[in-house]
DNA sequence: ACCGCCGGGTGCC
DNA sequence: ACCGCCGGGTGCC
């Protein structure tokens, strides 16, 4: 039942195959355009203005639609300007040239009108033509016979598009300089204001949160024009005309304020508590404390006020308009926060520390008895939910959280949104609402293409639509053309407030965290012990080694992820794996990998995943998404392993043993393993580990009873061998691991926190469990049972400690056994660390091939 | 006049 | 559209 529970198989598995579009990306249409360069450009007429009410600006982009079923022409190409309105037809004998171009996917067409307004039946307009190299031949030759003549690009008869050239920039340069995007905003960046929240927040903030305070809620309560839009005079006219700076599009009414933005501060800032002083303090009906400057320089006092402006960019509308006036809120009262599942306690748990009781209602939608009633959610003060709810319930105008005028929504995690064809992000596009704020640590972790659903949740103009995004951000980003990178600047600057931990203000870190030290321990095994970890190393070494004369590692990776893990477990206790007779009969005894019955593998893999086997994905190499792992033992992402099976052969990238999709199996959320009644009792025996944490432990509480401590293993079963030694100890410990319900894991947390002196003071966890997030500031000394190559996830689980909130310094031990697997794989994780710096090299298939095998020497010494 | 010329009606696809 | 084009009205000077 055990086994049956934790591997499964994907193929039949539909939670999973909804979960596939959530992350990653899913647009081909970009794949299939990034190629596309400009190959020049027509000039036509749009002609039969006067049957259309669309109108348009001069350089105002528009947008040309194919209208294959138009009685008259079936050649016909609309003209449409960016509200969608028609302003007429290209010209029939131009049409009848283009149109094809376009029905055979040859080209794609986007227009400009260099003198749109003040024309009454037709107006010239440039036709930009996208081919790629393989079209380009034929566009232009099938143009020649038309007689349609192909203007070069670089005539530029003007039109902000004109510099697309086919230079484009490698990813690699495209990502750093979109990291370089949200650099220094925030530091030199205008005045800084803060606002005190209101008096129901009851704990202190900081001053940087204060400041996001003031932010948030003088944008939420702005009347100011969206980003990239301007005022303008119209000649001959007194009325006031507003005109989108990208498009050129000119309109007599004023667009609505952008009422929300992306708080994209570092982890570790507070961002929560911010959020929840904005929820507070800009309510309706509130009266606000005052904005004040902080620390207003000479300059300032001397400088006009209206020239204070946080927005500096040209590109971007000014701030206008008064800043302390009340909350101009009469409609609905509820924010919606949405989240992902493993952080949605924390919001909880985070309302309770920060606000006032009652002070706030708050429920929780989520689980199958949620309230359906629209009426009912719409009186609360917050209501929260999962981007899985959101997901499954869908973006139609039937469901609940659809129904409700939302005061406000708060995504918290947004970068958790952005594939635009995910059900979640199209759920999370069509909720309605007045404010809305997109919060996330890690602003852009891919592409440009990550921040367009943000367009689309913020709904910005006319960025949220897709064409424009492409044309204007996008692709003048891949061909290095710098307008895509000057609007990125601008559009970020206007929208965002990032603040990073490292920032300084006034020689002073935002955040002062407690020093941390780390420190190792070493553990000698007992005699016993030893002798059977050299006798199991020796055997496993002769086993590597043969495959390693056979050069088949990777095919037997199974085997070998098997006999590393047996070694792991003995260093940290014998009892955790099986007798050494029963250790090597299956791998001494097999023939061929690829005929292994089923169970035996079952039960190997299901070991490996057991023993925290978290690879990078060897395709994508971030940490999976998704993980699933292959018959021979290699984890991917299940949507990276399946396009590469799509793409290529039906093969094991990493092996090339066969592999279809219905091969692979499904990592376990967490590592939600039902454990084996009959291990459920640790042995009996101890072990040195066992016993040197022990002494530790003791040490500790001598010098400070009350101090509190949290264990980190990567083996549950570890953590059964410390729990009879603890108790014996006289030691009271809660325990977390992945077989727990979110019910048991926060009573434990909840218990933990408590600060009653019978309260434990032992936390165990097991590290994969320990989802990013989880808060345990109660403790300050760590201990690391055993160490895993990836240095990141042990730091992660050091940082729960080690975080917003914590009072004392943190002394963080190690605990490693010497001469033995575990020395060895800190000198790997050494060798990651070394590796990581240096990131974004593009490693072919076989150099990862190699270095994994590099990484199996090392550790075995081979 | 099976023309030229005039002037009104008309106008995308 | 202050265009072109169509087609009806018209017709010495």
């Amino acid at each position: 039942m055990a086994s049956r529970a934790v591997v499964q198989n994907v193929a039949t598995s539909s939670q999973l195959v909804d979960l596939v579009d959530s992350d990653d990306e899913g647009g081909t249409q970009v794949d299939e355009n990034a190629d596309k360069f400009l190959l020049g450009f027509v000039e036509v007429n749009v002609v039969g203005l006067q049957y259309y009410s669309g109108r348009v600006s001069d350089q105002e982009m528009v947008r040309l639609i194919r209208e294959p079923h138009n009685p008259y022409d079936r050649n016909a190409i609309q003209v449409v300007n960016i509200l969608g309105d028609q302003i007429g037809h290209i010209e029939r004998y131009k049409a009848c040239h283009l149109a094809p171009l376009v029905d055979d996917s040859l080209a794609l067409i986007e227009g400009i009108v260099p003198h749109g307004s003040k024309n009454k039946f037709k107006m010239p307009c440039l036709v930009h033509i996208f081919s790629n190299s393989v079209t380009e031949g034929i566009v232009k030759q099938r143009l020649r016979n038309a007689g349609v003549v192909l203007q070069p690009p670089h005539s530029d008869v003007g039109g902000p598009e004109g510099s697309f050239g086919r230079n484009p920039v490698k990813p690699k340069e495209q990502r750093q300089s979109l990291d370089n995007v949200f650099e220094g905003l925030g530091e030199g960046a205008g005045e800084r204001c803060t606002m005190e929240p209101a008096s129901t927040i009851t704990s202190a903030m900081f001053p940087h949160q204060k400041e996001a305070l003031a932010w948030m809620v003088r944008t939420e309560n702005s009347s100011s024009l969206p980003p990239f839009w301007n005022m303008q005079k119209v000649r001959g006219s007194k009325d006031l005309m507003y005109k989108n700076t990208i498009t050129n599009f000119l309109t007599e009414k004023r667009p609505s304020p952008l009422l929300g933005g992306l708080l994209a501060d570092d982890m570790g800032l507070g961002k929560t508590l911010a959020l929840l002083a904005l929820v507070a303090t800009n309510r309706p009906g509130a009266t606000l404390s005052p904005i004040v400057k902080v620390n207003p320089t000479v300059a300032d006092v001397l400088e006009r006020p209206k020239k204070k402006r946080r927005v500096t960019s040209s590109d971007v509308a000014s701030v206008e308009g008064g800043e302390d006036h009340p909350p101009r809120m009469n409609g609905p009262r509820t924010t919606l926060i949405v989240c992902p599942l493993s952080v949605l306690s924390n919001w909880v748990t985070q309302l309770e520390e920060h606000t006032e009781p009652g002070s706030l209602s708050v429920y929780l939608y989520h689980g199958p008895d949620r309230i359906r009633d629209p009426k009912l959610l719409a009186q609360f003060d917050i209501v929260l939910t999962t981007y899985n709810i959101l997901a499954s319930e869908g973006a139609g105008e039937y469901t609940p959280l659809q129904k409700v005028n939302w005061l406000r929504i708060i995504l918290d995690e947004a970068h958790l949104v952005k594939n635009p064809s995910a059900q979640q992000t199209k759920a999370v596009v069509a909720l309605k609402a007045e404010r809305r704020w997109a919060v996330t640590g890690t602003p852009i972790q891919n592409t440009a293409r990550d921040l367009f659903s943000l367009m689309q949740f913020l709904r910005l103009e006319p960025l949220n639509d897709s064409s424009y995004w492409r044309r204007t951000v996008e692709r003048p980003l891949t061909n290095g053309d710098p307008s895509g990178l000057v609007r990125l600047q601008a559009l970020i600057k206007a929208i965002a407030l990032r603040r990073t931990k490292d920032m300084q203000v006034d020689g002073r870190r935002l955040v002062e965290l407690p020093r941390k030290t780390i420190s190792m321990h070493y553990v000698e095994l007992t005699p016993e012990d030893r002798e059977l970890y050299d006798k199991v190393e020796e055997n496993g070494k002769d086993v590597i080694e043969r495959f390693m004369k056979s050069g088949t590692v990777l095919q037997n990776y199974a085997t070998v992820l098997q006999i590393i893990l047996r070694l792991r477990q003995i260093c940290n206790h014998p009892g955790l794996c099986p007798a050494y007779t029963e250790m090597f009969a299956a791998e001494l005894n097999q023939k061929d990998s690829k005929n292994v019955p089923p169970p035996e593998l079952l039960e190997k893999l299901l070991n490996i995943i057991k023993g925290g086997a978290d690879f990078d994905c060897a395709i994508c190499l971030n940490q999976p998404t998704n993980a699933v792992i292959t018959p021979c033992a290699h984890v991917y992402c299940q949507r990276c392993i399946e396009k590469s099976l799509l793409r290529n052969k039906e093969q094991c990238p990493m092996c090339r043993s066969d592999l279809s999709t219905s091969d692979l199996m499904a990592a376990p959320k967490e590592e939600g393993v039902q454990e084996d009644p009959s291990s459920e009792q640790g042995p009996s025996k101890s072990s040195a580990k066992v016993d040197a944490l022990i002494k530790l432990l003791v040490e500790a509480r001598v010098k400070d009873p009350t101090e509190k401590s949290v264990i980190f293993s990567q083996f549950s079963q570890m953590l059964n061998c410390l729990e009879g030694p603890l108790s014996d100890a006289g030691f009271r410990f809660v325990r977390l691991d992945g077989s727990m319900t979110s019910k048991k894991r926060q009573a434990a947390l909840t218990s933990f926190h408590s600060k009653d002196p019978e309260s434990p003071t032992i936390f165990l966890l097991s590290l994969k469990a320990a989802g990013v997030g989880l808060n345990l500031v109660s403790a300050s000394r760590v201990y690391m049972v055993d160490p895993w190559w990836n240095p990141a996830v042990e730091e992660q689980a050091m940082d729960r400690v080690h975080r917003l909130g914590q009072t004392r310094d943190v002394t963080v031990v190690r605990l490693i056994v010497t001469d033995s697997i575990e020395d060895r794989i800190l000198e790997l994780q050494e060798r990651k660390r070394q590796l990581a710096t240096c990131a974004f090299e593009k490693r072919s298939a076989e150099q990862q091939r190699l270095m994994r095998i590099q990484d199996v020497q090392l550790l075995m010494r081979l």
